[in-house]
DNA sequence: CGAAAATTTGACATGACTCAACTGGAGTGG
DNA sequence: CCACTCCAGTTGAGTCATGTCAAATTTTCG
């Protein structure tokens, strides 16, 4: 009895449209799986993102490095996250992100003309993937509102509670770069919590 | 000879999509014409925001009150822009947005439903909104950058350099709020520029 | 002209940054 | 198994940007 490694996306597929079993294997041979040591780039930045990947196991960061060389988290990944640059992946342009594996993970892929022709194979997708792209647009905005109006450490202490678990697989100073600030800052509202 | 009041929301899609004379009918069908007077809601917070709309003349902005009790202004709208509450929209939960004019403006709306069913009878304007979306959620995700790499400073300062014309349209305490900063701390960057 | 609103200024408080030094734990090689 | 190094995290001291509150000034508009 072999293990299914596209279980969890199909089931994350069927979260929002149906499938059938002559879908499912559609997909299945669309996606392929692979496995990746831990601070191993996805994606290196100047690169062109050809790629989607949807993580089933593991734990990556994406981030790019400002005008001022410092390196700022735009977001993690975790268990059925989908990751990528889809700025790069719209427009072709070469991406400004990287993004970097934190533990050994598995992953799948597909190949941004791979997923265009199964946009046709199966229609039921690209309403998927509108509907993935409209929640990734309001939380950004959230995220942007979180930033402007509560202070470092309110958002601190809101992260932690939204995802506890954070803290045992993410190193702080990956946190303070998420949260925009020094990892010194992140060390002394830690201590005042 | 009378004005045609859609051209330039003919034109704004043609940008993206073709149309033929009978397609352009049916969108001038959908989208009806008002004006409205200065310092008067597009959309009130706590309403479902059941309309789309494309501003021909004048300006708008965006806020949303944040939990100190502070306007917290989203966006500006001006000629050719989109603006309305896609969150509201897409979910028809209650917005959180209020929509104000700044200006005496001319502008178009569009029901939600009446989308749907212009989606049916033009197809090429789902592609035109997807496009949309998309470089919305590019533009916030840029945005995000932007406040989190960037001095208030700073930020003012590309800001004009993008948009000089923001200065003659709206109140600089309105732009402070957009950049997310004290009217007090605007008035003081813009001495020492 | 006069009232109301927008903007500026002053004084002071505070949150976050920088730079440097220190601590503690995890690996590594002899 | 110990000594060493390396890295993450913490702490301290001083600085700076921005916030807050109050008051002065300027602009707008009826």
């Amino acid at each position: 009895m072999t293990k299914d490694k596209h279980q969890a996306l199909i089931e994350n597929f069927e979260k929002e449209v149906s499938l059938n079993e002559v879908e499912k294997e559609i997909i299945r041979d669309y996606f392929h799986f692979f496995t990746i040591q831990k601070k191993k780039d996805l994606l290196r930045s100047g690169d062109i993102c050809n790629y989607t990947f949807f993580i089933l196991k593991g734990c990556t960061r994406s981030f790019n490095i400002d005008e001022k060389g410092i390196e700022r988290i735009q977001n993690f990944g975790f268990e059925n996250y989908w990751v990528g640059d889809l700025l790069s992946l719209f427009t072709g342009e070469p991406s400004s992100l990287t993004i970097e594996t934190i533990e050994h993970s598995q992953i799948l892929k597909i190949h941004k003309d791979d997923l265009e022709n199964l946009y046709n194979e199966v229609p039921q997708l690209e309403r998927f993937f509108r509907i993935l792209y409209q929640k990734a647009y309001v939380s950004s905005l959230k995220r942007l509102n979180k930033m402007v109006q509560f202070s470092a450490s309110e958002n601190y202490n809101q992260l932690i509670k939204e995802q506890p678990n954070l803290l045992q697989r993410v190193p702080l100073a990956y946190i303070a770069s998420y949260l925009g600030i020094a990892p010194e800052s992140l060390s002394r509202i830690r201590r005042n919590s």
